[in-house]
DNA sequence: GGCATGTTTGCAAGCGCTTTCCTATTGACC
DNA sequence: GGTCAATAGGAAAGCGCTTGCAAACATGCC
């Protein structure tokens, strides 16, 4: 067949120069009327957009990406194997993927198992045009192929180095400090952390650490006797735990419980140590929703804001894409929510200290 | 600036006209020996190959879509809302990247609530070849875009009318037939299934008269006695058909429960009506495993197997890309594994009919 | 009237790839 | 030696879009 001769196209594929034909303009007046980079007259604006209504016409993404050099899809790394907390991870990618379609991208979905090779290629290949990683680990093999990647990416979790790169998650150091000051405005003046297991404080995780900071400085502004300690997830260690603790300060009368293996032994072994939720201790956990509403009584929380750290990370990728300047990290605010495990101020058994400090003050968030 | 002059390319793209130059061989040769469409001699393809891995070439995927009208991408449509069980979910889009990569395709993202436009977009875009949709419901408002559209596509979950369409799904025949033999080869003789709500039936939902009916006959097979009848979901409903089912078969040892909300309340109604499972009566649940294992006891149950869903959207999603056929429906089957709710033929209370049927045929699955 | 200025639109050169033609080389067979 | 077929590789035409350049026209001002 003899080359250049525009036979009838296929039928399904509605290309801009269809769109053009039909109404009167050229194949440029109708891309500049799609992207907006130039002023169009309302006239020929309108009967554009008329055509392409009409024609049901869709831009080939390929041959956008091609000439513009902008695929408009962003890559979501998850890590889908599992180990990770489920309805967390759902509400991140359910506000990844609304939110990157609020500002007309896509999402690929892309498994960690793919690992660093995998990063290379979507971004190589022009395929994405910035990455979200989640759940990025300390020492992350991936970090260095994202740093000297030519695109733009936003991690959740804070790795070891991050130098050069931007993070998002949640303030972890706020998130302790809110747990004493709810609890302090309740008025209950000896209060505890448990923790994550040691290890993990050994092996310096950011979160665990800074939860456990913010908890104790937030204590002591308020006046608040406070302790915290890490804590192991067996159910026969958090007992000797708790009656250790119990045993040293008998008026203890509120618990933060920052492990989430362990929250459902705690609320075990407090009523047979003689201790009844709320009415003899407030507890509040540092864990998803879903386990504070499952558990008896249902725990008043602070949460884990994985839809807020989903809108967050696509935002600064989007303005990374734009070149625009982004805080190397962003830091989201806890949101405590108050459930049943918590009541205001000590009861009777440590009434002698009862009236030291005024109750009231609104939980944070 | 003269037009054609090439200048020095922007440093990070390294493209197919780079590797050709470097390999001393033409483009099209390279792009052969990628797609390995033509026959290439092996002394050219270890060169290419070569310069391809030095130059660390990716071939940029929106010209290859251009070029090829293939993006290599399908679409995943989620009900990312909410509603669904996640861990089943997650499994599901799991297996279903896994596969997709193992054949050299990525996968898109698309929340549910992107509804039939937003197929329509994806599709009409060229941003996928196919589409795989999860959560199909019975009147799905997006089969109808499914089936007129230009690309391919696999549904989870059979719709009302399915003519013309790809369904893959679990075969709730068999998994009530599954269940009605596990417990036959038990040597159980009076079995019974506690099905959905009785709004479900009405409806005409496929996936629960199937089970039932499948249910039914594979105990007439086996020459047991069976009932089956829906189930509300309130605890008191449950305890109320528990209570008149022994009371009509006081000789009943086997239970069959489909509908994941009832579980807890029937493992909770029959010690209370004097039954201990499994000492008394063995208790079958179709559901997640989650839910199967967390009950107590853990529970002997047939599990919707999503991973093979999922694996087996994908193969056949490929074939319909390679215009091979494939059979309008897939119906997968049903895997049961054994925890700690069965046990091997009634006990005393009913030892008169004891000896009736030999036992130890192997589970399903 | 002539020139600078502004507004609106068209022209056409690619973006990086696939694929259709086509040429060159080789070996086999008559 | 000549014809044919098979095998390897190259040249170049698009795929459908964006965007730099410039034309066309109107307007304002001297």
């Amino acid at each position: 067949m003899p080359r250049g001769r525009p036979e009838p196209k296929r039928a399904d594929m509605v290309t801009i120069a269809d769109v053009a034909r039909h109404a009167g303009v050229a194949v440029s007046t109708v891309s500049y009327v799609l992207s907006g980079k130039r002023t169009i007259s309302a006239d020929t604006r309108a009967r554009v957009l008329a055509s392409i209504h009409t024609l049901g016409y869709h831009p080939h993404a390929g041959a956008r990406a091609l000439a513009s050099r902008r695929s408009n899809v962003i890559a979501l790394v998850l890590p889908l194997r599992s180990g990770m907390h489920l309805p967390v991870l759902m509400q991140f990618a359910t506000a990844v993927v609304t939110t990157a379609r609020a500002v007309d991208h896509d999402v690929l979905l892309v498994t960690a198992d793919e690992g660093p090779a995998g990063l290379r290629r979507i971004a190589a290949s022009a395929m994405v045009d910035g990455i979200i990683v989640m759940d990025v680990e300390l020492h992350d093999r991936r970090i260095a192929v994202l740093r000297d990647l030519e695109r733009p990416s936003v991690l959740i979790g804070l790795p070891a180095d991050a130098a050069g790169l931007t993070v998002v998650d949640l303030d972890f150091d706020r998130a302790g400090a809110a747990c004493a000051e709810y609890l302090a405005g309740l008025g209950h003046t000896s209060i505890a952390l448990l923790g994550a297991p040691a290890v993990v404080y050994e092996r310096n995780t950011a979160f665990a650490p800074r939860t456990m900071a913010g908890f104790l400085a937030a204590a002591r502004l308020r006046g608040v006797d406070a302790v915290a300690q890490p804590c192991e997830e067996s159910a026969e260690d958090v007992r000797q735990a708790l009656t250790a603790l119990l045993d040293r300060r008998p008026d203890l009368s509120g618990l933060v419980v920052h492990n989430e293996a362990a929250v459902a032994h705690v609320l075990a072994a407090l009523p047979a140590l003689g201790r009844r939720v709320p009415q003899d201790i407030s507890v509040v956990a540092i864990c998803p929703d879903e386990v504070a509403e499952r558990a008896l009584p249902p725990l008043t929380s602070v949460l884990i804001p994985a839809e807020e750290v989903g809108t967050q990370a696509v935002r600064l990728l989007m303005r990374k894409l734009m070149d625009e300047p982004v805080p190397p990290a962003t830091l989201l605010g806890p949101r405590l929510t108050t459930r049943s495990s918590t009541a205001a101020r000590p009861p009777a058994p440590v009434a002698a200290r009862a009236a030291a400090v005024p109750a009231g003050r609104a939980p944070v968030g």
